[in-house]
DNA sequence: TCCATCTTCAACAATATGGTTGACAACGGG
DNA sequence: CCCGTTGTCAACCATATTGTTGAAGATGGA
């Protein structure tokens, strides 16, 4: 299901320790030694939130020897995108029909119907 | 500070109820009531829960008699957009300059320089 | 005024989360 | 073959989250 995949990243991006840990990984892999150095908490603790970012399928680990490289998987930021994009632009044209009920109050339109546009889509800014 | 407001936001969008209102506000405002009537659950859950994302800035209430009409602040939506958008395109130039020594190493690119673009971060992997 | 409606507050229970320490599996270098 | 390094698993503790119920504040209608 999409919508547990959802909460798990959002709830995966909740903490800014891994936030932070995204961070780091988008500048390049690296092992969990090596994404534990600027905390001041333990290397399991570490190990945990790796995992919560694995499970949300925000990071991958492969197998070098002892390490496991920790490496980002950027697609998923795509599914977060196209949530909230999705409500933006819903929220953004809400806005534009309004403005549209407001001049049509103010009697400076020519009276357009009331139902609203069927589909417009975000193109028709400005 | 932003940490703390990014945080309150992610934990906010990490519960299907709650993704599932903003869904519900971004076709246009609604009362605590209103906001309740698809769920199973008590209408004080459903304050709670609008009060969590009151709290992250997602949601804004006004006042309408007893009413407390819910709106969604869309601009919120931009700062989470800013923070995804930057690591996805730092991820992005990773990959695209891993693909350029890889056409190097095959030997079919005039030498880039390797210098890496000036995003300076902590702890850099030796 | 009295009352029904809408919402929030308070206290509680069950569960989830994030940290700790200790043990141990896996691996490569001497 | 040992042994240090790296990482995970297990058990545990403190706190946060999410739901419940009961009470109460606020407001407009009869």
């Amino acid at each position: 299901m999409t919508e547990d995949r959802l909460s798990r990243i959002f709830a995966a991006l909740a903490d800014p320790t891994r936030r932070d840990m995204v961070a780091r990984l988008a500048v390049g892999d690296a092992t969990v030694g090596e994404l534990a150095e600027p905390y001041d908490v333990s290397i399991q603790a570490v190990s945990k939130h790796v995992k919560v970012l694995a499970t949300a399928g925000l990071v991958s680990q492969s197998k070098d020897a002892q390490r496991r490289p920790c490496h980002l998987e950027a697609e998923v930021f795509d599914l977060m995108t196209k949530w909230i994009e999705r409500y933006r632009h819903q929220a953004q044209e809400r806005y534009e029909r309004l403005d549209a009920v407001l001049a049509e109050m103010r009697g400076d339109a020519q009276p357009t119907s009331l139902v609203p546009p069927p589909i417009a889509h975000q193109g028709a800014a400005s």
